[in-house]
DNA sequence: CTGAAAGCGCTAACAT
DNA sequence: ATGTTAGCGCTTTCAG
């Protein structure tokens, strides 16, 4: 193994101007800094990294928690708090934790045991209390919702407040029978948040709400079943221009249903999602969605799980309006 | 932080013997060791991987790369390596590739930025020089497919041998249209092995191959479409009454294309896969399938890459004849 | 069976 | 701007 003091023979120098060159200490003149670089690149350097931590008491790790990965918001966002992570010279350990709490749980329990700076987590499952007990361990910071309650660091949008926007959005454009397309009431927080949302938005507007359709959960599947569930409804006479989806993926399944079922989006019914996951833009209308600032989102995870100072507490979204609920057709 | 000193003191014995107990060592006196382990117990002592690391010169942690974690053959087989690793004490960084070159050598480059002990791939787009370029660097073991010509150890079925064996099953039930559905000649190892084991078990049964129907890639979706393929040629007059697939998701895509233009597998088509991914036990019908020994694969590999000595060097499979192909339903 | 002590490779306080 | 040095927490040889 090449160590710094191998470093420092090659290119003449002490160690502490390797670990200096290394660590970016600012006052090494140009010319001895290229001596040490030059050096590093014949031998091959790589700097250690248990020595690293041991002497600075961080891994240079952060774990990640995720219901999926590569796939969907959270895929999304995934990779961004990777890159993020990445641009700052961390590593980022992820965990698939499918949503359940006992997956989570177990989870979180083998990423802890690698000693991570600093975990983030999209929890699903998890209560309160558990995430007390994690968050005694390392620094924790949530995304994706607002535990209610918790003083956990949390980055989020004001999900019911853009749900009301997008439902806003489609009684503007004319839509009078509006469904909301999610989980019951015993959902994950970010479901209820978007339903309260859409109701009170409707109420606001003087528009009852269309009985609602309920999605086992979040996937493009359970979307397409609710979707034919919406349209056989309608062939049987009910009410119904308009349907806001939980999620893009279920919007995505929704609109794939109602084109099965004959009926065309959004002239019969108009769609919005949540969420702007690539596969909405390249969708077939394209759908109009929410979408939160992930980038921000993925880089404020980061700064708070590092413990640097909070930025702004909300994140800024915007609705992207498409096809789905406009009929206009825009470059993706 | 709690250090083993902090143990020690508590428990009124040296340092010495509270890493004997924490490391497992024999000879501590069954007294001592409770004493020691009530001691860490109430403190709370976790030991410093950065110290264990630094001093043993392992982190504990082995790195596994798979193009999809969490789904399908290499989704099992990931989650039995982190099983297996667990079992060792050893932590497991998982990185998704998605087969293609470039973020494979992304994706490994993060992971070997972690310094982990060894690194288990199942590469489908690195090249032999970059394999080589990896094994230069840290312990490498490769699941999945043989790389020809490469000095790496590697952990496989004889996936030609086994290819072969399904199709005898096929020609023995009396079918004598045998289609391979599956990629083209420029595919990864695998497939290629896989193809060339219909060719010469149908040419051993002096059988001619069905003209192939190619699939774009490994996905359910895929085999939808090669299937659908499949149902024209039938329509069309095109003798075929078997179809073994490369892999089991592109089986459960062709079975449904099948079902979708009104044939009945296995009536009508026998269909056979590869990988046994537990969908095929819940397909409908349940799919015939070539079943590699996956918990041994992840045992060898977890070995291999921490530098133990070869067990053996081919990895058991067997045949799981189901109802796809024989009509027969089985319990799951 | 247990204690003392060396040292893994690195960073940072201190000195120059 | 660069050199000297202590010590992070642990495992392990060497003595007892």
């Amino acid at each position: 193994m090449v160590t710094q003091m191998d470093v420092a023979r090659r290119a003449g120098v002490g160690r502490r101007t390797v670990s200096n060159v290394v660590t970016g200490f600012p006052y090494v003149s140009k010319d001895v800094r290229e001596r040490v670089l030059r050096a590093i690149e014949e031998l091959g350097y790589v700097p250690n990294r248990a020595a690293q931590q041991l002497r600075t008491g961080r891994s240079g790790v952060i774990a990640l928690t995720v219901p999926e990965v590569g796939v969907g918001y959270f895929g999304e966002l995934g990779n961004l708090v990777v890159e993020e992570a990445a641009a700052r010279g961390l590593g980022t350990v992820v965990a698939q934790t499918r949503g359940s709490r006992e997956r989570e749980i177990t989870e979180i329990e083998r990423l802890l045991a690698l000693q991570p700076d600093g975990v983030i987590m999209s929890p699903l499952g998890l209560t309160a209390e558990d995430l007390a007990g994690v968050s005694a361990r390392t620094e924790v910071a949530l995304i994706g919702e607002h535990f209610v309650g918790s003083p956990i660091r949390t980055i989020a949008i004001d999900n019911a407040a853009a749900a009301g926007d997008i439902v806003t959005h489609l009684v503007q454009s004319g839509r009078e029978h509006i469904a909301f397309l999610g989980m019951s009431a015993a959902s994950p927080n970010f479901n209820q948040l978007r339903r309260r949302g859409y109701l009170e938005a409707l109420e606001r507007h003087g528009i009852a709400p269309v009985a609602a359709v309920e999605a086992r959960d979040f996937t493009s599947a359970d979307g397409y079943d609710a979707g034919a569930v919406l349209a056989a409804r309608l062939a049987e006479g009910a009410q119904l221009d308009a349907v806001f989806c939980v999620t893009d993926e279920v919007a995505i399944g929704a609109m794939r249903a109602l084109h099965d079922a004959g009926l065309r989006v959004p002239d019969d019914v108009a769609v919005a999602g949540f969420d702007d996951i690539v596969e909405g833009r390249y969708a077939n209308p394209r759908l109009t969605t929410v979408s939160p600032d992930k980038r921000e989102i993925a880089r404020q995870a980061v700064a708070a799980v590092l413990g640097e100072p909070a930025d702004d507490a909300q994140i800024a979204y915007r609705l992207e309006l498409r096809e789905s609920t406009t009929g206009i057709v825009q470059p993706a």
